[in-house]
DNA sequence: CTGAAAGCGCTTACAG
DNA sequence: CTGAAAGCGCTTACAG
């Protein structure tokens, strides 16, 4: 920093800009955005006069005019469903990390769980001009990701889908329901309720998948009437457990398609004066952080959504520089906890 | 839409330019522009035209290139603790539904709760060229947000700043915490354990003086034992709760600084076979989502941070435009549920 | 290794 | 009401 009268700049007027730094460095535009980028060696003497210039300047560089000479706006639209949903959130914070790291800005938008809506983020991220796009769980059909993935590379969860420009990073929704499944079957429950998901969801079909899955596959008899549908929300699950209980149809444990069904489920039971674990056994799906500390803690499916979030990143940023990406999305794992026990 | 040999461009070639409209419609690119812009009337003869031309080409304009040349970039940014905090997360969603309407674009980032990170999210968004800054409750000292508050026009909430190019949305967090403490009052506890929130946080502050301002009120006398520290997460509501338990100062109830040590707290209890609300009261703060389906659904105070999004969102578009904003930040609201009963 | 020059796709005085 | 022209702040062939 060389000290001068011109050290103070009168008052920001707005900020340094390149041509400024290469005057002040005495080299041209060209070499200062070189150096900037890595894109060619720069002699040393000059590389120190550009870095001096640039901390007197407090240079730095309009990504917008980057952007539109160099044909990428490094920005990465991402798709959720509901930017306060604690079940997506986490995948958000892992995307944001991976992503910030690797100097992309995230645009987060919700889709609100609507086609519709969904449609118009996508557009407004294409208007936008992202390089990438990554989508949790969209609602939108195949046909559509597939055709917009050939325009812009793209990543998403909670589906398999095979296409060009397409990472797609599918949980095993179906194993861990099985999993869960089992559990409740392995402490002896006959009569299981099952709390569905978003109809159309894929996560929810999946989820139901295994849970059929393993009834059959312990010889249990499926029971149609112990399926209550709840929406992925707690009014749902809450709903839900009402109906079963006034339905009749004996049940002594509930597996819920995720946590926060779970939630309205345990409250539903609690109203009606059954107990968690002694009467009902109740299992969720998700692990979110408020499931350790709910009362009592809940028993449910685990599968790290910041993790997953941070995959995403990583697949979508090979996926722009046209590398292949290998992902290994994590296991299923089950996770015990004071919600569930054996048949009284 | 005109049907003609060149109706569907060979590939997507990226996307139409303003210039290919305009040649498209026989008028110059200033007049799309400004029909696009609304800057000036445009000839109705042309207006269509240009609508024909906008609608054959899809074309969308390129937001690096407006905001290049315009000097704007629609985008604000907007800093939170944790993008997946339950409690933050509603306000984003406010923020996200009035600045989409508004065609703002928002760029989310956290801040995990340090000064540093902080930092280097205000720069990195200056860097960005952000319109406007919205900032969910801070670390950063009031001098460091009132200079850049010079800069770039900002609004934040959880504390009250004067100054040049920023609004702050205030909320009342000292009368919600006087409201929750009078309620336990009135029910006849006088034992009221606090579990405070991070230390030097301002709403941590205020909630507390709530508290000691109602003991005061009622001729309580305030016990330091029954104060003990929970850094607004579950897991400090619980540690905090254990201690509690362990010191041996009798209480009859919590009032913990915000719904996630309730609920931390709540389970501290449990495991020591305390029932809430037979054996102790617990009243929380903040109103999420998760504490109607608490079990027991928990006593709060609500200040509706969907709203306080919607309100900074709009004052942020309205500093940018250089008009005064006037907010009226809900009140608290104190939500009996049932956590809390009258002292045994 | 490095400059001069053209260009990215818009906006906006400036002059009709 | 409307065009021609300059410019926003970068990047990148092109030619040394």
């Amino acid at each position: 920093m060389t000290p001068g009268p011109d050290d103070n700049p009168p008052h920001a007027p707005g900020q340094a800009s390149l041509k400024m730094v290469a005057d002040e460095a005495g080299v041209s535009p060209s070499t200062v955005s070189r150096f900037l980028n890595g894109t060619a060696k720069v002699a040393e003497h000059k590389r120190v006069a550009i870095e001096a210039a640039i901390r007197k300047l407090h240079f730095v560089a309009n990504p917008m005019a980057s952007s539109l000479a160099g044909g990428k706006s490094r920005c990465i639209g991402v798709i959720t469903q509901d930017l306060s949903s604690p079940f997506y959130g986490q995948a958000l914070l892992g995307i944001e990390d991976v992503l910030t790291e690797a100097q992309f800005q995230p645009l987060f938008m919700s889709g609100h769980w609507r086609e519709e809506d969904e449609r118009r983020c996508i557009a407004s991220l294409e208007g936008r001009r992202v390089d990438g796009l990554i989508i949790l769980s969209a609602c939108l059909p195949d046909e559509v990701l597939l055709e917009q993935a050939q325009r812009t590379p793209m990543v998403m969860t909670g589906r398999s889908l095979q296409g060009e420009g397409l990472v797609s990073l599918g949980f095993d929704d179906f194993e861990g329901a099985r999993l869960a499944t089992e559990h409740l079957i392995e402490r002896g429950h006959r009569q299981i309720a099952f709390i569905r998901g978003t109809q159309n969801h894929p996560d929810a079909t999946e989820r139901y998948g295994g849970f059929r899955a393993a009834l059959k596959a312990h010889g249990l008899e499926f029971d149609p009437r112990l399926v209550v549908q709840g929406h992925f929300l707690e009014n749902g699950g809450y709903a839900a457990t009402k109906a079963l209980i006034k339905n009749g149809v004996p049940f002594s444990a509930i597996f819920a398609a995720n946590d926060q069904m779970a939630f309205g489920a345990i409250l539903a039971l609690h109203e009606a004066s059954l107990r968690v674990p002694e009467h009902v056994s109740v299992v969720g799906f998700d692990d979110l952080t408020a499931s350790t500390y709910f009362v009592p803690p809940l028993t449910t499916v685990r599968h790290s959504m910041y993790e997953i979030g941070r995959l995403a990143a990583k697949a979508i940023i090979h996926a722009i520089r046209g590398e292949a990406a290998e992902v290994a999305v994590p296991l299923p794992e089950l996770v015990v906890r004071a919600s569930t026990a054996a048949v009284g």
